[in-house]
RNA sequence: GCCGAGGUGGCGGAAUUGGUAGACGCGCUGGAUUCAGGAUCCAGUGGGGAUACCCCCGUGCGGGUUCGAGUCCCGCCCUCGGCACCA
């Protein structure tokens, strides 16, 4: 019997793909197109299950898109950029270039093993001058337009890195790479000015309905964070100016007892100054920006710095005292919060502690607010009370009155504020693309000429021990002369955050040599990815970013879109359950006897399974592809991948599973092994199926009903789980079938063939090598990756008869197969000739009998 | 606290529109084959009662709508994810 050697069927077909070179694309107007394409990877070393389980995905895309004859982009490329490459470095003494790029080798060879259709022609490394001096052409006309800019403000530090973080990279007050608290710093750095993007970032998310999951939608939404409301202006006794806040409750400002600046407000500082208290600030700031992490939790109490001056109330002229408040940030809003204690929880405690009064100026309709019995503060809408011309208005309506009011006046505007920040692309890191400014003491800050581009980053510096940039101290770097005078200056030494590398990528691969940083017309013929597939880590960071860019690179007259994904999959992780042991920690599973005892040092101890978790090294619960591929080949490890799960949902790892996927394969690969030599030569059946006995026609209308089935699973669903399911069906059945029939019978060739043929088909992108071989053991012309999807016949696919469900009271007694057709009259006898629901009529009266054609007939007896 | 997703056999998961709950796979049980193990093949496999026909119960819990509810409505419990002093 044939035995089925993976290994040998996928290095031979994987170097047929190669030679004939059948995964290259190029722009053919004749064909629709279709861009798939998967998150790329960071060059780590190795790819893992998560990578294996995302790229297997978006290739069953690409073949099947294939297979229905788009033209399909799937490429692939390398986020190349970032620090685990230093940290690499530093331990093993190897440039970080060389790193990557031996890990880009490796980890290409891997992905090849896996048969991922990719065009590798387009393959590109972030860390390629070719690819980032683009970026930095970018940068400069983002200048030119103030979508790039510098400044001096409060970042987040991650000391363990050494590096500044955006907002979106900092996770519960941690680093989001390495875990390492933050620390806030006051620092330059370069920014992009993504909230003028803000309003259009959120307004496109709507059009993003139904494409993307409504949970990254959700985020994105939240972490853009609009508000509306208005600004008010308050005026400070003893000084011309005046301090502006920013409020979503207008209709609280009667009830206004005092102002909260954050301990960074400028008028905070002069304040401070007047009253002697500057000292007393400047401690009140360092504290808050140590705690900054307590107080985002919520966890630091309220506290409060009185800077004993106070500001008059716009509308009713009365005194509010002063104070910098830890709660109050400087980036946003205004920096600046007029106190409502009564109406608002976080000024209410404040007022507690601090001895403040609390003015009620809403009531709810149902009870009395006193304010000396408040617990706490009532935020819901109610009816104005104690709002001179405003009382009696519903505080809803209040709301507009009062900003009309105050617009009037010139002492408030209607104010809309989003809880985005410009992101901070700064890092003091050597591994990244250096960003393109030069330093003159005479013209100050002068952007690169674009002609000088790329400014390449310099491989020979020498890395410093303690994980410090060594571009500051290389003097070959940093001495160069001002583009604009030509005297003497400096080069930045800040290096982009690797986002910005995967900003754009997508686009790039559309025209990978284009001398321009993008091709128009090609830019034009594959924008935008039809389908996007990465893990749910990325929902705000890299897929806010890369909307942000793509509207940039739209406005910089580079591409002609808003929205780079069209359709985005979200999959689950690759997850598994850990092993510990009381004494010896966490052990691998071949530490741990059948029994589920500890083998270590004879340790015996009872071993505690933990609920399945993410794959990492430290606990020990982490599956090596190669050493899958090695035991069962890659079209196992891809099938066991797509069908343990949907994608969306987490995938548990199970070493039975992925037998069981192999099992499956075998069987297949015999069964039309063994049916090759006789079936080579005969045609695939093509009758209308009246000529069949019904056991080869019930065959053929499972073999229809089944490409149906998977046609639609993949191009609606992209549950491929079901998909395998429906062909695993279809084997068995074929397996009865062949049981049934006699092996005489003239047309079970040709039925047999249809059949083989079009399950090899159906699996072919999902386990192409396999289907390769067997498609050409069944003596088919060509490569099954470039043979075209099957077609369903409806009338094949047909029930002949239906089963008609029989219910008495709802209850099921007995089932009919009658004509799909069958009117009511017919099946309502056929059911009351049942004995099974006699028995349950008997006696009985019907009151109503239910009837939907074709599904069931219910009756109901009393 | 707010928002979102989810809770179905021993396990992973099906059930697409309110119409036979548990497809498919894993595991388990019994049998065949084998010196034996493995591999393979056959049969069974939600729970309980009867072991012959059948009957009752069953999709987190409690109500409801309906001839009929895993699916719809109301209330609650639990798990996971996100956000959370953003004025």
């Amino acid at each position: 019997m044939a035995e089925y050697r993976p290994e040998e069927i996928e290095s031979k077909w994987q170097k047929v793909w190669e030679e004939r070179g059948i995964f290259r694309v190029s722009e053919d107007p004749d064909k629709p197109k279709y861009y798939v394409l998967e998150m790329f990877p960071y060059p780590s070393g190795r790819i893992h299950m998560g990578h294996v389980r995302n790229y297997t995905i978006g290739d069953v895309i690409a073949r099947y898109k294939r297979m229905r004859g788009f033209n399909v982009l799937h490429p692939m490329g390398w986020d190349a950029f970032g620090l685990p490459a230093e940290n690499a470095a530093l331990k093993h003494g190897v440039h970080p270039a060389d790193w990557t790029y031996d890990n880009i080798d490796y980890m290409r060879r891997q992905l090849r093993r896996l048969g991922f259709s990719y065009d590798w022609i387009r393959e590109l490394a972030t860390c390629d001058h070719e690819y980032y001096r683009h970026e930095q052409l970018f940068f400069i006309q983002m200048l030119e337009r103030g979508l790039a800019y510098r400044k001096k403000t409060l970042v987040n530090w991650c000391p363990s890195c050494h590096t500044v973080l955006a907002n979106e990279q900092v996770e519960d007050g941690a680093c989001w790479r390495c875990g390492t608290e933050v620390i806030q710093r006051e620092m330059e750095g370069w920014f992009f000015r993504i909230t003028a993007y803000a309003e259009e970032l959120l307004a496109g998310l709507e059009k993003l309905r139904g494409k993307w999951p409504e949970k990254v939608l959700t985020m994105q939404r939240n972490w853009i964070g609009k508000s509306e409301g208005a600004e008010i202006e308050f005026a400070v006794e003893g000084f011309p100016e005046r301090i502006t806040v920013f409020t979503t409750r207008p209709d609280t400002l009667y009830g206004v007892t005092f102002l909260s600046l954050s301990p960074e407000h400028p008028m905070a500082e002069r304040l401070a100054e007047r009253a002697g208290l500057t000292q007393a600030l400047a401690d009140f700031r360092e504290r808050c920006r140590r705690a900054r992490r307590e107080i985002e939790e919520g966890l630091a109490e309220k506290e409060g710095l009185f800077l004993e001056a106070h500001a008059i109330h716009p509308l009713t002229g009365a005194r509010v005292p002063i104070f910098a408040a830890n709660f109050v940030l400087m980036e946003y809003g205004t920096g600046a919060v007029m106190a409502v204690p009564a109406h608002d929880q976080r000024d209410f405690e404040f007022a507690k502690k601090y001895g403040l009064p609390i003015k009620v100026v809403i009531q709810p309709e149902d009870r009395d607010l006193d304010p000396e019995q408040l617990e706490e503060a009532y935020e819901a809408p109610g009816i104005m009370v104690n709002s001179g011309p405003f009382t009696g208005l519903p505080s809803e309506d209040a709301k507009r009155a009062v900003v009309e009011h105050l617009e009037k006046e010139g002492l408030g505007r209607r104010r809309v504020t989003y809880r985005l920040r410009d992101w901070g692309v700064s890092r003091q890191r050597y591994w990244g693309c250096p960003i393109p400014v030069i330093y003159c003491d005479r013209c100050g800050i002068v952007p690169e000429k674009p002609e000088n581009l790329p400014v390449k980053l310099p491989l020979n510096a020498q890395l410093d021990e303690a994980g410090r940039s060594p571009l500051p101290k290389l003097e070959s770097f940093v001495k160069t002369t001002c583009p604009r005078c030509g005297g003497p200056a400096r080069r930045e030494t800040d290096t982009f955050d690797t986002f910005v590398e995967s900003s754009w990528y997508f686009a790039r691969f559309a025209c990978p040599e284009a001398k321009d940083p993008l091709d128009r017309e090609k830019a034009h013929y594959w924008l935008p990815v039809d389908q996007y597939i990465g893990g749910i880590e990325h929902a705000i960071l890299h897929l806010l970013y890369a909307r942000f860019f793509t509207r940039v690179l739209r406005d910089l007259g580079y591409l002609d879109l808003d929205e780079p994904f069209e359709r985005l999959l979200t999959q689950g992780m690759v997850i598994k359950e850990p092993y510990r042991c009381p004494k010896h920690g966490w052990l691998y599973p071949e530490e741990v006897s059948p029994e589920g005892t500890c083998l270590k040092e004879g340790c015996g101890e009872k071993v505690i399974v933990g609920r399945p978790e993410k794959m990492s090294k430290s606990k020990c619960n982490v599956v090596d592809p190669d050493e899958m591929i090695r035991r069962y080949g890659a079209d196992t490890v891809r099938l066991f991948m797509l069908f343990a799960a949907p994608p969306e949902r987490d995938l548990e790892w199970s070493d039975h599973g992925i037998e069981g996927a192999y099992r499956f394969l075998k069987r297949l690969y015999q069964l039309v092994k063994e049916r090759a030599g006789e079936l080579w030569e005969v045609k695939a059946y093509a009758g209308d199926g009246r000529d069949l006995s019904p056991e080869l026609r019930a065959l053929r209308r499972k073999t229809h009903q089944t490409i149906r089935k998977v046609t639609q699973d993949l191009e609606e669903r992209l549950h491929f789980n079901t998909a395998i399911a429906a062909v695993m069906e279809l084997i068995n059945f074929l397996e009865d079938t062949l049981k049934k029939v006699s092996p005489n019978e003239p047309a079970l060739q040709p039925v047999l063939k249809e059949t083989l043929r079009t399950v090899v088909l159906l699996l072919a992108p999902m386990t192409p090598h396999l289907c390769e071989e067997l498609w050409e053991a069944l003596g088919e012309e060509g490569l099954i990756s470039e043979a075209a999807w099957p077609s369903f016949d409806e009338e094949a696919a047909r029930e002949e008869e239906v089963t008609i469900v029989v219910q008495v009271n709802g209850k099921v007694r007995d089932n009919l197969r009658l004509p799909p057709g069958a009117d009511e009259e017919t099946v309502r006898e056929a059911a009351l000739a049942s004995p099974k629901v006699k028995r349950h009529i008997e006696g009985k009266t019907i009151r109503k009998v239910v009837f939907v054609p074709g599904r069931l007939i219910n009756f109901v007896v009393a």
